[in-house]
DNA sequence: CATATCGTAGTAAACGTTTACAGCATATCG
DNA sequence: CGATATGCTGTAAACGTTTACTACGATATG
């Protein structure tokens, strides 16, 4: 069987009360049991049953996260900044991805039972659940989601750099016919970027925005890429995010269509491949790692200071020109 | 606070072990009896503790994956696949990147204290280690990792593939001066790759392939090459995987270095993004999705029926010719 | 009518920890 | 030397569950 604070006790002669505290390093133990005590330790390669611990009430050195789905550069690199420092600083992580399941609210109420704290992404689960979890005092911090009463949030700036690449698509290129590729209802950066695009439309006098819904995957704007092609084609294609955009460049290609000159794209995210494609995708840079990042440090922060400092931090993004938006060529 | 089974209890007016007959469906209780504590239930909104039920003794309802690392599209596919199959069978997820970190083994007992079943992958950690927690009765499966002992393993295929790409580049396009860039001590894949790659030289009499080590991520691959530029270029570079390949192309082109007329590039995995870059990418399909998949299946069986299979699957891989080879052009 | 059986529900122990409290030596001090 | 303080360690309760066991009343059976 498994090695519990029990047999270290017996093994060393002690009561169980000792060999915790020697573990813990509380209270008062006498030099020479605290040397039989490691000693067994060592001997039984005991390591404190976390379970335990948490049922005690101490701590469950766990995180949460919440993802809405995980396919795609963006994820995993939120994923990799937030599972880094969570383990530096000895939390173990949980990740749930909801998937749009109808169970997620159940899913998430049951993941907040085993952690100390958790990071909501986007749209994974609705408001009324959230402030559920956080009236139970389980810290809390938004990811990609607007900010929740004195809920803490992280998020992207989207308006700025959506108006910068309106601006520079209308008057450095001249363009007046767009279409938007993704769903804006599927996340809350897509629908902020989806609006300022609009308004600028609207400034402009341009002819109302096309708008594709699809999903975010490189098939996904394949597909509606297709859909596209058998209408009049605009003069430029805005895409939700860089693989959105990788699909319409297959679709595009299948067609004999050349980015840029006969249509051109862009992208959101600008993950590692899109200035190795061809031609390079002109995107708008994200800090996904620093989102994650971001996200555990508050995250810990509110755990082990117990302190609530409903900040609302917004990263900022940066246009990124390459070629296929018609620059350079 | 947090609503416990005792609230549930007091406004029911029963025993905690019916409410946990109730909530379990097991043993016997009257209509009138169930009824009441249902609506209990329902009225606050009571999920039980899985912290609680754990130290019970019954089950954790969660899995552990244990990767090296967490960069790039192999990994989040496996994650992908393993997560989506966990969830779907009520289980949570735990994931712990080791990133050769000297704790790894800590971690990973800690691990092994809360969830029902792990995957282990690739060069995360010790055999010695493995042993000990599945000595423990802990069901493990490996997952890119030989086999160990009766501890059943996923793989995917590697020395037919590896052949295959190698008979493709000797004969069709007549190479004999290769460079393999990717580090054979970073995983077992890797080192079977390299393996049968040099085989293959020996049995055909070629110059020994010379070997530079390099992580495994597009810019370790872009630095490996500028290094490799400085010297005399082989014909063909051979990657470990298609992000290597990426970080090379990279190199390659500001050296203005053509794909594949000046020295040719192959990949390993088979990105999504690897049939969009210029020129496309030959590589080596594996199905990363379906290793987690496969992997949660294969770990699912084993807690569930408490049946070791003692399985060994090996998921065949498949070489895709592109340009970057030589091909097609 | 006495007894066995059965349905129902409560009591208490167990899981692995931590920690308040008590108790017992030993040392310190008057 | 007696009283008190101090250092050390053990006992037991608590955390939220599940479940073996027990108990009780009602019904069935002889």
């Amino acid at each position: 069987m498994s090695v519990t604070i029990k047999s270290v006790a017996k093994l060393a002669g002690v009561s169980i009360a000792t060999v915790s505290r020697v573990q813990n390093g509380v209270g008062t133990v006498a030099p020479a049991t605290r040397k039989k005590v490691l000693s067994a330790i060592q001997q039984l390669n005991y390591v404190p049953n976390r379970v335990g611990q948490a049922l005690q009430g101490r701590r469950h050195a766990a995180l949460g996260i919440v993802f809405p789905d995980f396919s795609g550069p963006y994820y995993s690199g939120v994923m990799l900044g937030f599972e880094n420092q969570a383990v530096t600083a000895g939390y173990s992580v949980l990740v749930l991805a909801t998937h749009r399941r109808p169970e997620s609210t159940r899913l998430i109420t049951e993941l907040s039972s085993r952690v100390d704290g958790m990071v909501i992404m986007d749209r994974t689960v609705e408001n009324q659940t959230i402030s559920a979890i956080a009236k139970s005092d389980l810290p809390i911090v938004l990811l990609a989601r607007p900010s929740l009463s004195d809920i803490p949030s992280i998020q992207s700036e989207n308006e700025e750099a959506a108006r910068q690449l309106m601006y520079h698509l209308i008057t450095v290129h001249g363009y007046r016919k767009f279409t938007f590729l993704g769903d804006p209802q599927f996340s809350f950066d897509v629908t902020e970027r989806f609006a300022v695009v609009n308004k600028v439309a609207v400034e402009f006098h341009l002819p109302q925005i096309k708008l594709i819904p699809c999903g975010y995957r490189q098939q996904d704007g394949y597909y509606a890429t297709q859909k596209l092609c058998a209408t009049t084609l605009p003069q430029c294609l805005i895409c939700a995010n860089d693989e959105i955009a990788f699909g319409a460049y297959q679709a595009l290609r299948e067609q004999n269509l050349h980015i840029p000159s006969d249509i051109a794209v862009t992208g959101w995210d600008d993950i590692p491949t899109s200035d190795l494609i061809a031609p390079p995708l002109t995107s708008v840079q994200q800090p996904t790692q620093k989102l994650g990042d971001l996200a555990a440090v508050e995250l810990i922060q509110m755990i082990e200071n117990s302190t609530t400092r409903a900040t609302n931090i917004l990263l900022p993004s940066a246009l990124v020109l390459r070629h296929s938006c018609g620059c350079g060529e």
